[in-house]
DNA sequence: TGAACGGCAGACATGATGTCTGTAAGTTGT
DNA sequence: ACAACTTACAGACATCATGTCTGCCGTTCA
């Protein structure tokens, strides 16, 4: 039963969530960001890991520039879909609407989230004619 | 930055499915439906499994009865929940509204699956009153 | 040209995870 | 009660993902 590696691991996530913050940044920036106390061996650990990112296409670099310019290159929302839909295939076999039962029925959606999923719910069957 | 172990891996995940789809067995059958061509040493595989899906209270063990029955302590549900939480953590700070945004938006829901959960918005509704 | 900084390749330590071995304990049929 | 078998349990182990680090070379700019 092999382990099936993760898509986007914490490191990895830390580093696109200030990129989605800033949109672009050095990896002096993000490593400055991200480890405020840190040594000087965690700067290659940064580079590191938007290595792995790039390969992953969650990220694009700008080789033009010096320093390097990165920018993430998926969005939040993609990138939950991504997990969610590994969630799904994992305990659903793929199916989403499992998920959104059990999302729905686990309290926390407040009134407002109520509105607003049912305003989504009408634009889909508008769209669905 | 430390790696945060899954709560249920891959092995103890396909274990817990068997079970909840037979409710009850034990070790030697889940070992027989996992690995049917298995060799003598997957049984203990999945004992080991088995072990530490109890101690993470996924599983029950009926320790009265010979060999020891096994069952599922968690719902399936549960466990979804549990898992979105965790991606909702990592990537909304905690917030599930945006990952249902984002699931609802993500195509692949049918006529059926919107009218489904706009009933379930209304049983909310109700209950807020 | 030289000092400082960035890019990059590769090594490494740790820990999670799936698997396996050996041994003690329980069960069953005679 | 004994042999033959099955199960439980403790612990070892191999592999690999992941975060971190070292060293070297290229770039920039005074």
């Amino acid at each position: 039963m092999a382990r099936t590696p993760q898509d986007v691991t914490d490191a990895e996530l830390s580093v696109l969530q200030v990129l989605w913050e800033r949109q672009t940044a050095t990896v002096r920036e993000l490593t400055e960001r991200l480890y405020p106390e840190g040594t000087l061996a965690l700067h290659a650990t940064v580079q590191k890991l938007l290595e792995r990112l790039e390969a992953k296409k969650f990220v694009k670099r700008n080789r033009k520039t010096w320093p390097h310019q990165f920018t993430p290159s998926i969005e939040r929302e993609v990138l939950i879909v991504r997990q969610l839909q590994t969630t799904a295939d994992k305990l659903c076999e793929g199916e989403i609407h499992p998920l959104l039962t059990s999302l729905v029925k686990a309290r926390g959606l407040t009134a407002e989230n109520r509105k607003s999923l049912r305003g989504l719910l009408d634009e889909l069957d508008r769209e669905a004619k």
